[in-house]
DNA sequence: CCGGATCCAATCCGATACTG
DNA sequence: CAGTATCGGATTGGATCCGG
């Protein structure tokens, strides 16, 4: 394959990694994902995202909220109802989100199989 | 903004969480862009990422290496002489990425925006 | 029901020193 | 030159208890 060169801004780097921090964090796909299609209450987030404490979801919904993906409203009744959901920005992201997902499914053999050599040609220490 | 669907397989999260945490890893987009326009030697990736250090430049690079992305070729002269590249699928991903790169840069204003916001109505604790 | 506060284990990562 | 080995500080993340 010829080369691809990038083109890409200065500086692309490291506007790249911060999206990619902010959307690359172990839960935040999850949670993305989750809420594409509608809002969602955060027992049902915690539901539907298997392993994730309550820490954690709360620690990636208020990055998320702070970056504005994703808005938050407070139902004052009691108990307290939260509802989550995408902001227009948080749809947004979507699209290259959507691209990338499906390269990666696209590429997951070729990727396994890479996996696979490399670890047969670098065993273990014993 | 109407809400745009995600059309994505099932497991799909699990798919696109590994391959942001491959790429999204601190180190590796600085990689990947420095040799997106030809191949390089260890030294010279060193020497272009600022503040990466050989520990974490090795682990990034060998993380890449194991899944598909570059290739390592070792020249056995004294001193040893280690030139790394882009496989082709290490060029393939750089679309997505790029696209996601752009989208990124595009919506810098919007996130820095939303974040001062948040910011200033969440003081912190004093 | 939502989430903050605290404690603790595991992991990450930089600095340094050493090797082929 | 291109790593590996080791140590120690910093960060992460789960579990638990508490409060609005």
């Amino acid at each position: 394959m010829k080369p691809r060169y990038l083109n890409l801004p200065p500086g692309a780097c490291v506007e790249v990694l911060d999206m990619l921090s902010r959307v690359g964090d172990k839960w935040a796909i999850f949670v993305i994902v989750g809420l594409s299609e509608g809002s969602q209450r955060f027992s049902e987030l915690q539901r539907s995202i298997e392993n994730v404490s309550k820490k954690m979801l709360t620690a990636t919904l208020r990055n998320l909220e702070r970056d504005g993906f994703i808005s938050r409203t407070v139902t004052p009744t009691v108990p307290v109802r939260v509802d989550y959901e995408l902001t227009t920005l948080g749809h947004e992201v979507l699209v290259p989100l959507e691209a990338l997902a499906n390269w990666a499914i696209d590429r997951r053999d070729v990727v396994r199989n890479a996996r696979q050599a490399f670890d047969e040609s670098h065993p273990a220490v014993a």
